[in-house]
Parts: structure tokens; sequence; C-alpha cells
DNA sequence: TTGCTTGCAAATGATTTGCACTGCT
DNA sequence: AGCAGTGCAAATCATTTGCAAGCAA
């Protein structure tokens, strides 16, 4: 599986995603997704769905958490914020994230190929040790964003 | 700033954080560290006020939040489960989270030394670039359990 | 048809807050 | 005295759920 890059493919993988997790591709769920895409960092429910056309938050919430199951979607708490959501690393590029912990504010970064690679392999070496069956990893680095300091 | 070993320490260490934040270190707060200590993963507030004789759990809650802007405890959000606490890593040993997706149960991992330098210096360079002022990270790996698998 | 999806409104559960009181300093 | 800290109960806010109607396979 890679990740997206285009609007076509992205809509292509999530169909095939939610097909294997027997869910309907709906235009609703399709709309989130795009919403998610469009935008350049997590988004919080309230933000989902006034940025998605005619989307109930019940719905929201309720589709996000199916697409969250299905691997699409990716939640993040920050502090005692609501939940941030975003496109999860199947649907668009793995990524890591700096957060505030002034404003909550989050931004995204990327380790470089080899470095990535490194710490996967230590991550994949202690699980092998612990008997857990890793599927991913999150990192991420706390502190004050620059316009909060 | 050391990780504490011993009671004394922690407590010692403790005093001198709240002071410096102008919090009292008083005998609820004292109580509160000293269940985190004594606990072998992270507890939800619940499991806090259960462990903590007399403590009220609108005071967990002040504390904790308290104790954390102070830097004394670490809060983490699972999936929409409860939020979790532990002792800081300036109480306690710096480590990871290994997270399981099925049934949200959380331990604990190290990496050698040599990694966490590494590490380090990886996301120094990246805070450093996005004029972001880095005070910490968390690495979490997720998948399944032994348990659950 | 059959059962997944949806929106609305009501319910739930974690977390926060108002208030009066206690106890450091 | 003066203000941080406390317990209790009430309030708030994010999230979940029941239900009746809509829509896709």
């Amino acid at each position: 599986m890679t990740a997206t890059t285009t609007n076509k493919e992205l809509h292509e993988n999530a169909q095939q995603m939610c097909v294997s997790s027997h869910l309907r591709y709906t235009e609703t769920r399709r709309k989130i997704l795009e919403t998610l895409s469009k935008a350049s960092c997590a988004l919080d429910i309230e933000q989902v769905v006034a940025n998605t056309k005619g989307l109930a938050q019940s719905s929201a919430y309720r589709n996000i958490e199916e697409l969250r199951k299905a691997g699409l979607i990716a939640a993040m708490a920050v502090a005692s914020e609501p939940t941030k959501y975003e496109l999860s690393d199947q649907l668009a590029h793995h990524h890591h994230h700096l957060i505030c912990s002034s404003c909550s504010s989050v931004s995204d970064f990327e380790l470089s190929g080899d470095a990535e690679e490194k710490l996967h392999s230590w991550l994949e070496a202690v699980s092998k040790k612990q008997g857990f069956s890793m599927t991913g990893h999150s990192l991420d680095i706390g502190g004050m964003c620059s316009a909060c300091s």
C-alpha cells in the first residue's frame, strides 16, 4: 500500500480499504476524507463538520470511528483538547508531530529515510522481544512553538 | 535534574519542583505521586483515586492538572479511553510505550542509550529548523499485545 | 428486500467548576 | 489574616446512542 498523492489515488485506495473492511464507500465518507486531505494539519470534530457541507456531527463521529477502525484515519489526543483527526499513514505520508504544550497546536515533520529506517528497526526489535505485533509507531516532539515562546 | 530512584529522592525532587512552580507540596499531592510511583504502568483517575486513601475525585483531577503543568506528571490519552497519568521523565526514568490498539493496554520500554541519543539529536535538529523549543519527546509503538493476538 | 447509513435529539461519561470550609505560611 | 488547597454537588463539554427514515447492494 502506497501513500496517496493525487485526489484520485486517495479515493481509489480509500474505496479499496473500505471494501475490505465491509464498509460502503458513501458520499459522506468520501467528503470527510476529502476534508482531511485538504487540511494542512489534524482537525477536530468541529472543524471537520465546519469544512464538510451537509455533515451532521453524529455522522462525523460515527464515520470517523469506522474509518479509524478500518485504518483510513488516525486519531490523536492532545492534552485535554478535543481529539484531532487526520488521514492515516496509509492514505497520506508517514509523518510525526510537534506539539506545543502551551497552545496545543500541532505541526508536522518527517525524519530522513535513513533515520526512519533505523527507528523502525529499533522498534521492531523491541516489539519482537515483548511478543508485541507492531503495526505502526508515533513520535511526538513536545515543547513550545515559535508563536508561544 | 536526575530521575529519582528512591522514595526519598522522589519526594525531595517533587518538593523542589513544586516550590519553583509556586505550589505547596501538600499531603494530598505527596500521596498522589506515591500512588503513581508504586504503579507499574500509567493509571487513570479512577485507579488513582482507588489507590489513594481519602482522595476526592475532584481533588485528583485538580492536583494532577497542577502537577502536570508543573512538569511532575505526564498525561497520555489512548483512543477514547479515560486519560492515563504517570510520573514525568523528570521524576521517573525516561521510557516509551507499547499501546495495544485492541485492548488499549499500555506497557513500557526503553531504547538503548545509543539509540536514545541518536533520536534526541534528530529531534533537536528538526526542532531547531522549525523554531520550536523542544522540552521532550514521546515515542509509542502501536499494534497488538501478546494477550490480544 | 435487507441491512448499512443518516440526522436529530436525548443520554452518557469524563472532566471542570462554584462554593463554603480547612489549614498552611 | 490571607490565600492555596479541599470535598461535595452541580454544571459542562465531548462523545455515544436510540430511533425512525433514506439509500445502496
